[in-house]
DNA sequence: ATCTCCACTTGCATTTTGCAAGTGCTTTGG
DNA sequence: CCAAAGCACTTGCAAAATGCAAGTGGAGAT
């Protein structure tokens, strides 16, 4: 990139994941189906920070209707639901783990070991296709039971 | 990273993230000072999405007391205020460029051209390197004035 | 001395959230 | 075949956050 011009557009692609991860919660659905591998509004549920049902079920329905997830039934059990990831959230790997990698520094309380910003900075591609790989895994073995 | 273990960490340092930057006003006035240089309360203000005078004050002020920002009198009017950003907000800058990347793929309306992802996936650093010396000179440029 | 600018603050109506309880459908156990 | 339990929500309501408009206090300019 030359030192030529100072960029103005910035602000509209910003804003528009503003819309999305500039939510507390749809941020941490996020976390819950592109790295914990959960599928389920129960495992959404269950996660430590606690959301209510009905915050759960609106946001699900945003995420869905953003394109984020897909809703279909459990293979496993017709009257349960699974919510997969689609495309478009699985290219957002990526800028989860760089947020991860700075709030890992940051956070004076993390739980993430410093061998996670080490391995992500050394080998970022690796990383992330480990993690597609994951929940890829996750995916087909719910999809084919 | 071997395929060994499925990592169980990842929640945390995604849940402080989520503190800071799930937040839609805090993402914004982060973006305003990472990339488009602004300082001021009144630059802030500007920003298209109309960010009221009261909710301003307190992201402000959180931004702040999260070590973000920090509050100094602006040298061209000892009556006015400069936010700037800390090295804490500055390392974000790599995250942040991820997540603009993702939102230039999926914002239908996106303003961005494409060879900004184009520039950012061909050499991530020295896109996060030209960020970091325009935010410098801003910086320089201002509190020498 | 007054006027203006600046960075907020305040009051109040509206919206969103959190919490607890309830609902309707399905599966499971006896 | 019926009762009980599980699941994915929905509903009602109080509390908190937000948006909007107006006001405040201090520094600088006229």
């Amino acid at each position: 990139m030359s030192s030529k011009a100072k960029p103005d557009w910035n602000g509209c692609p910003t804003r528009y994941a503003a819309g999305i991860v500039g939510d507390k919660w749809c941020f941490l659905l996020l976390r819950d189906v592109l790295l914990h591998g959960k599928r389920t509004y129960r495992e959404f549920h269950a996660s430590p920070e606690g959301i209510s049902t009905n915050i759960l079920a609106n946001r699900l329905t945003k995420l869905e209707a953003l394109g984020m997830l897909t809703r279909e039934p459990d293979p496993r059990k017709a009257s349960s639901v699974c919510y997969y990831p689609t495309q478009k959230s699985k290219d957002f790997l990526p800028a989860l783990l760089s947020i991860m990698v700075w709030a890992t520094r940051y956070d004076e309380v993390t739980e993430a070991p410093a061998s996670f910003a080490a391995s992500f900075a050394n080998d970022p591609t690796g990383t992330i296709a480990w993690y597609d790989a994951e929940m890829d895994r996750v995916d087909q073995a719910l999809r084919s039971s």
